[in-house]
This record gives structure tokens, C-alpha cells and sequence, in this order.
DNA sequence: TACGCAATGATG
DNA sequence: ATCATTGCGTAC
């Protein structure tokens, strides 16, 4: 008998990634531990790489096995359960094991290896070719050993120059290795991706193998200090310069403070907030539900206003009691310092707070003190899923239903599936919370596989507005203005006029969505992908909203060179220019993408707006789930169509909660308010329940739609996605998938549902010279659907004639086909 | 027979 | 991804 650990190793694709088996040496023995990460040999060049160990096991043979190099780690940094986690998100994700072991650690805890290099033996001369004595000189000048690092940027060669690597294997130079720590350093320029850049492929120029080392960084921590870039993904800062100058990154400057939150203390008991007899109800039977030490879960359905979050302080509180640990979750746009300071204000101390617009090393300090129990509560975005607590009570997700909680890059996990597989672990409850919950929870709930507690009453003496649907086909319309009916005009200039404000939504960033030559019909395209190129009059040029592309605009069409171009289509910056122009005398204030590039820059807007420094804010999405305005009294939604037609079976599901929440914004004070909603399908009756704040006959609606054309939650979705530089290889890479996908399910799996819509083009066919094919999977996403899909997914890999064909596999596909 | 390059295959 | 092997074509 031996001891052998299954190790999953570091940069492995899906191709070959694996558990792979290694002997444990005598002398690591008692110290390596499940959980730990360690230093493996890999691959025929016997190269250093790292690995997690998932497992310690005895084996009796231990043939041909390499052994652990070494151990990083003298304390296991992932429990069992944070193992177990890895397990999950790989089988059900689709992606590496390795990938979910980052996907649970915080990024600056990451180690990276070193390389010193140091003359050794003999130096004669004759014996070395010009590079080789090169290399010998500089070394021989620095006298000691040098970083590998140092010496190729000193001369101006590749880490796997031959000259280099053959002086190493000759013993000449002595090449030793050391794992080092990383030690962060608080700075203040930082860097981040430009907000167009969500994936690697999106990016237009041509980038070095270095500057693509600074994108991935930049991907997994959305931003951080340019010294702490510079050191982890060991490059000069030049190469971030570079970056700028292309215009993929962009610096900007922040203070940052090794503990944000440092000196808060509990200045308030939860004890003394009131609850209403409703509150109280629901909050009596949560505790129950957490008291009975088993895997809970209860949907509170609360309209908006109905005081959730009171109820929330209390069941925290209750559980806190219990020595139990807690983790809030909120969308990204809620995760306001109003909601941090509101917790601090209850819990103190206990609380740790983890979002991306922490640095590394503020998120690092938070893991670590949830890790070593100095924290209890956890109050973060979707990654705070992952929080290492070691005993969950209790897992709120507020606003359930908001397409923040599915990560859009590998691993493609939905937060609420993973609070769920978490709760079930601890036997906690999870308690998901929506004034408009998403279909299925609602479904699930009604189906007595959560808890159904509901909050109808609004608190106070706030009424709803009064909601007018506007017909646009039926609009007179401003000559001067494309894109606000004369009726919504009269009632902007009615609130100008009484000092009240005005929200205005419209689902559209850029000037003009197309530019059109009339003379030849030619629509602007971008370059590298199938889609018009929008106009920004901020900088008078033409962007593409997939991949950053930018170019001038030159008042000529680029396909026949006539000067008459054709504007068309509105978006916020049109309306906002529109608006401006209609009402000379009002503080207009514009909310988009563009607008709020830093992550609390919302923030600011909104803190000035609610002090009444602006008169009408136009915006995207992000207007409707702001704070509560008192002095708002007129929301307008621009094109309501927009929202309602998208190619999505989720998108009337998604186009009633933004309705419902923007009108909801209108009126919340004293004063009565109204909505206006502008349309060219005023019969949808999406539009009706919405303005009646209906979500139940909403859901009537909706539940009968999925049930006849088989969409969530009568079924789960899988997408598989294609992408690649060739179009018909692309094509016959989506065909032969599905072939050998309907070979194995008829040969092996002749009972399992499968419905396959598909494959054809993506939407957009070509984002970022990459052209997309996709299929749908209707199934249920059992273990069993999952092996079905692995062995396919196994089995394309091997094609070799599929190798510039890249495979993505999404569950919860949220298209439809 | 020697060499070079591309296709192929394995990673414990 | 990366490295080693294999196989084939070409040069000598």
C-alpha cells in the first residue's frame, strides 16, 4: 500500500483535463491534505505545473506514477465541501477543474512560479553559439544568480529560445525554480479592460502573448492596480501601456485602503426595528424553516415596497443567534454603500463584503477573515456564493431573478443553483426574494418544493402610479424629436414646470443605432462582426457594441463613397441631445454604459439626481433599479418593443420585471405619480399587467406559454455553442456534433427526453472574426443528461479535423432558436 | 541515409 | 498547451 493524490492540474483544457494520480513522497506524507494545492511534474518534458489535490487515497500498485514535487500549501486552503463544489461546477459547468478551483479563491491568493539562473561549469568560448555567449556574458557581468525574467527582457529573447534551453540542459547554466507567494502593493493607478471587452475574443487588434496575459488577469479580476497587474502577469509596465494606447485597457485612479470597512461598529440593534404583522408572519415562519436543520428553501414574494429587508435584518439575526454563518447576495447594481453601511450599521464587524470593485488584496483580507471565522456574514454579488464559510444557516438571494446571478464566462454557473447544492450541504435554508420572481422559482414554489411566503401590503401610504399606454402608431409626433410621443413631451414640460422629475428608460446605448447610405442601401457594418456599427456623437465615431471596434466617422460612405448618409434609430445619447434641445432649461442627466464606466460611479448619479440636481435622467436598465425617489413623478419607457422582442424565451419574463420596476419608481412619496409607455404592440398584454403591477396574472400567462412550447421550467435548456475562424468548418464541427450526439443517445441513452432545436447561426453570426453556430438542448439537465453530453463533448475533442473549432457548453441557455 | 516539417498522440 | 513520436517527402 501507498499513498497517491488525485491532483487536477493547472492550464489542462477540456481536452485532456483530468484528475491524474501521483505518488506522495515519505517526507510530504504527513503534511499533504486534500485541498491543498501542490507542485506536479506534467507531460512528457516532466515541466512544473501546479495542482489542487481532490483526494488522498491508498493504492497497491504504483506503477509508472510520477511523484508530488512538491507542497505549496501547508494548510489545506479548500475544505471538503469547497472540494466537493469543484466537483459540482465541473460536471455541471463544463468547464475545468481548474477553473473552478479559481472560481472559489480569491484572486490575489494565487502563487506563481520563478526561475533564477546561474552560470555553472564551463564557459569556454568556442564551444557556444553568438546568443549562447550572450546569455554567458550577462551573466558572468551580474555575478550572481539572476531572475529569468530579468535577464530575457535584458536581451531581448523568447522564455523558449533554444539558445537558453540548451545551455540548461549542457549544465552550463543552472536553472532553479522557487514558488513564490504574492505579495501585493497598494497602489493607486489602476487599470481595467475597456467596457466593451467581456472575453478574450473580443478584442479587435492583435495582441502579444504578454498583453494577452494582461487581458486574462484583467478578465478574472476586473480591475486592479497597473503594479499589481505588472506583477502577476510579469510583465513591464509597457506592455500595459501598450495596451492603453490600443485602447483595450484604460488607467484611471482610485484610492484603495487595505481595509475599507476598518473601525465599523454595530451602532443599531436589529432587535428594535418594527415589523407589521405580515413581516412578523413571514419572519416567524423563516425562523422556523431555519431552525429545522435541514435543507430548506423559501421564495418571499414581496411587492416592492413591502419591507423586505426588515424582514431579512431579522432572520439574519436569528440565525447569527444561532452561531450559524449568513450570506446576502444582491445584484451587482444593488450592491450599493447604502446596503454595505445599512449592514455594518446591525452586524458590525462580522460583516465582510466581497464585489468586484474591491482590490485583490481587499478581497484577499475579506476571504481571509470569513475563512478564519472573524466574519459571519457575507454580503456580496454572485461570486459571495463561494464565501468559505464553515457553516451556513442561512443564504438570501434578493431579486432572484436578475441575469447577474448567471456568470457569462467559464465556469457559466447560475448563483441560485449553486446556493441551492450549498444549503443542501450545510442543511441551511435558502430564502430567494423577488417583488417579480423569475418563472421558475415562482413555479417551484407553487409546486410546494419552496416555501411560498408572501408580502402583498406596501408599506406606508405610497399608491401606485397611473399607467398610460401610447400607442405610437396612433402618436402625433414632435418633428423635432423621433422617439418621445407629443403626449409624453406635454408631460415632461408638465413636470418641468412643477419642479418635479423624470425618468426616462430606453433600452438602447449611442446616438444612432444605423447608418445607412441612401445611395447604394449599404448599412455601416463593423469589421469583424455581423452587426451595424452604432454612432457615439461623445467622440463622432462609429463603435461596435460587441467587439470595441471604433473608427471615425468621415460623412462619406465607405462602400461607394457618396456623402449622403441616412441616420437612423435612436438611443440614449439621440434623446438625450433630443431632449436638450425640446427643453433648453432642464438639467438632463444621461445613465448608460458609456456614462458609468467605474463601478460606483451609478452611485454618484444617482445620490446627485435623488438631490435634485438633475430634472430627467434617460438611461438604460440600470435607471429602473436605482433608489427610491421621492420626487419622481413621471417615468416614460421609451420603446417598450425593444425590451419585449428580444430572441429570448425569457424576454417577456424579463421585460415585465424592468416595466414593473420602472413604473414602480414613479410616485413613492407622497405625491401620486404616472408612467407612460410607449409602444407600436399596445394589445401585448405584458405591457397591461405590468402597469397594473399584476405578477401573478402575469405569471398565468407566461407559465401556460412555456408549458405549450416546452420552455422552463418544463424543461432545462443546454446550449452548445461553435465558434471559430472558418465558417464551413464551423458548420461541419456544429453538424458532426450533433451527429455523434444522436448516435450515443439512441444507441446508449434510447430513453432520455431530448429535444434538439438546431444547429444554425448564432444571432450574430460573426463577433469579433469569429463565426458562431449554435444548437439548443431541451432535457432535463440530470446526472445522466450530463454523461450523455460529456461523452459527446469528449468525443469532439478528439476530432482532430474539428481542432480550430472551439466547443462551449451552456446549461440555462436563455435564447431562443 | 539524413533531415525537416506536419500530422498525430499523450499528458498519471 | 506542450512535448515527443511518427510518417512522409525531399535532398544528398
Amino acid at each position: 500500500m501507498v499513498k497517491a493524490a488525485k491532483v487536477v492540474v493547472e492550464n489542462a483544457t477540456l481536452r485532456f483535463d483530468k484528475p491524474y494520480t501521483y505518488l506522495v513522497p515519505q517526507n510530504l506524507q504527513a503534511k499533504l491534505k486534500a485541498g491543498c494545492r501542490v507542485v506536479v511534474p506534467f507531460g512528457a518534458g516532466n515541466r512544473p505545473r501546479f495542482g489542487l489535490v481532490m483526494e488522498i487515497s491508498d493504492i497497491t500498485s504504483s506503477d509508472r506514477l510520477k511523484e508530488v514535487a512538491s507542497i505549496v500549501d501547508e494548510e489545506p486552503l479548500l475544505s471538503e465541501e469547497m472540494l466537493y463544489l469543484v466537483n459540482y461546477l465541473h460536471e455541471t459547468t463544463f468547464c475545468s477543474y481548474f477553473d473552478g478551483v479559481r472560481c472559489l479563491l480569491p484572486p490575489g491568493i494565487g502563487v506563481a512560479m520563478t526561475y533564477t539562473l546561474e552560470l555553472a561549469g564551463q564557459t569556454d568560448p568556442t564551444l557556444f553559439s553568438g546568443e549562447q555567449l550572450q546569455i554567458i556574458e550577462y551573466l558572468q557581468g551580474r555575478g550572481k544568480p539572476v531572475k529569468e525574467q530579468t535577464l530575457l527582457n535584458a536581451l531581448q529573447i523568447s522564455p523558449d529560445a533554444p539558445a537558453l534551453r540548451s545551455l540548461v540542459s549542457k549544465g552550463t547554466v543552472i536553472r532553479s525554480q522557487e514558488v513564490k507567494r504574492r505579495i501585493l502593493d497598494e497602489k493607486m493607478v489602476m487599470v481595467r479592460l475597456t467596457q466593451d471587452i467581456y472575453e478574450l475574443s473580443d478584442i479587435a487588434v492583435k495582441i502579444t502573448p504578454k498583453q494577452k496575459a494582461v487581458v486574462e488577469l484583467l478578465l478574472q479580476v476586473g480591475q486592479a492596480s497597473v503594479k499589481e497587474v505588472c506583477y502577476f502577469a510579469a510583465v513591464g509596465k509597457t506592455v500595459v501601456d501598450r495596451l492603453e494606447a490600443n485602447g483595450v485597457v484604460r488607467y484611471f485612479t482610485r484610492e484603495v485602503y487595505r481595509n475599507p470597512y476598518e473601525g465599523t461598529y454595530a451602532t443599531e440593534d436589529v432587535k428594535n426595528i418594527h415589523l407589521s404583522q405580515q413581516q412578523q408572519t413571514a419572519y416567524e415562519e423563516l425562523c422556523r424553516l431555519a431552525d429545522e436543520e435541514k435543507a430548506n428553501a423559501a421564495l418571499l414574494y414581496g411587492v416592492t415596497g413591502s419591507g423586505k429587508t426588515e424582514v431579512f435584518l431579522q432572520v439574519i439575526d436569528h440565525v447569527l443567534q444561532g452561531g450559524r454563518g449568513v450570506i446576502v447576495m444582491v445584484p451587482e447594481i444593488s450592491l450599493t454603500p447604502q446596503t454595505i453601511e445599512r449592514f455594518h450599521r446591525y452586524f458590525g464587524k462580522r460583516v465582510a463584503v466581497l464585489h468586484s470593485a474591491l482590490s485583490m488584496s481587499e478581497r484577499m483580507d475579506e476571504w481571509k477573515r470569513i475563512k478564519n471565522g472573524d466574519a459571519d456574514i457575507v454580503v456580496g454579488t454572485r461570486s459571495a456564493v463561494f464565501a468559505p464559510l464553515s457553516d451556513i444557516g442561512l443564504i438570501i438571494m434578493d431579486e432572484e431573478q436578475e441575469s447577474t446571478y448567471k456568470s457569462e464566462k467559464s465556469p457559466r454557473f447560475h448563483a441560485r443553483d449553486v446556493a441551492r447544492v450549498r444549503a443542501a450541504y450545510h442543511k441551511g435554508l435558502l430564502l430567494l426574494a423577488s417583488a417579480t420572481p423569475s418563472v421558475e422559482s415562482f413555479y417551484r414554489a407553487k409546486q410546494g418544493k419552496y416555501h411560498l411566503l408572501s408580502l402583498k401590503e406596501r408599506y406606508g401610504t405610497a399608491s401606485l402610479p397611473d399607467v398610460y399606454i401610447l400607442d405610437m402608431a396612433a402618436q402625433q409626433m414632435d418633428a423635432r424629436c423621433a422617439c418621445l410621443s407629443g403626449e409624453l413631451i406635454r408631460q415632461l414640460r408638465e413636470n418641468l414646470d412643477r419642479g418635479e422629475q423624470s425618468i426616462l428608460l430606453l433600452n438602447r446605448r449611442g446616438y444612432n443605432t444605423l447608418v445607412k447610405c441612401s445611395v447604394c442601401g449599404k448599412v455601416a457594418e463593423c469589421p469583424h462582426c455581423s452587426v451595424a456599427l452604432t454612432y457615439h456623437s461623445a467622440n463622432s465615431h462609429l463603435m461596435c457594441h460587441y467587439c470595441g471596434y471604433t473608427a471615425p466617422i468621415d460623412a462619406k460612405c465607405p462602400v461607394c463613397g457618396s456623402k449622403f448618409l441616412r441616420f437612423s434609430g435612436a438611443g440614449t445619447q439621440k434623446v438625450e441631445q433630443e431632449l436638450e434641445e425640446l427643453f433648453p432649461d432642464a438639467r438632463v442627466l444621461r445613465m448608460d454604459m458609456d456614462t458609468t464606466m467605474s463601478r460606483f460611479s451609478h452611485e454618484k448619479y444617482f445620490s446627485d439626481f435623488s438631490a435634485g440636481k438633475y430634472d430627467i435622467i434617460i438611461g438604460t436598465q440600470m435607471v429602473a433599479k436605482g433608489l427610491d425617489f421621492p420626487n419622481v413623478t413621471l417615468v416614460g419607457v421609451l420603446s417598450a418593443d425593444a425590451s419585449l422582442y428580444a430572441q429570448d424565451y425569457r424576454s417577456f419574463e424579463r421585460a415585465f420585471s424592468l416595466f414593473t420596476q420602472v413604473v414602480g419608481r414613479s410616485g413613492r412619496a407622497e405625491k401620486a405619480g404616472r408612467a407612460y409607455i410607449q409602444t407600436f404592440t399596445p394589445e401585448n398584454p405584458v405591457i397591461a399587467l405590468a402597469a397594473a403591477q399584476d405578477y401573478e396574472g402575469f405569471y398565468q400567462e407566461e407559465i401556460e406559454s412555456r408549458k405549450i412550447h416546452l420552455y422552463p421550467p418544463f424543461c432545462d435548456m443546454v446550449g452548445i455553442g461553435f465558434s471559430g475562424g472558418n465558417l464551413s468548418q464551423v458548420q461541419r464541427a456544429a453538424k458532426g456534433f450533433l451527429d455523434q450526439l444522436a448516435v450515443t443517445a439512441a444507441n446508449e441513452y434510447p430513453s432520455l427526453p431530448l429535444r434538439v432545436l438546431g444547429p444554425c447561426e448564432s444571432q450574430i453570426l460573426k463577433i469579433a472574426g469569429k463565426f458562431r453556430y449554435r444548437m439548443a438542448i431541451k432535457c432535463s439537465y440530470n446526472s445522466t443528461t450530463r454523461e450523455l453530453l460529456w461523452k459527446a463533448a469528449d468525443w469532439y475533442y478528439a476530432q482532430n479535423e474539428f481542432k480550430g473549432v472551439g466547443l462551449s457548453v451552456e446549461p440555462r441557455y436563455e435564447n431562443s432558436i
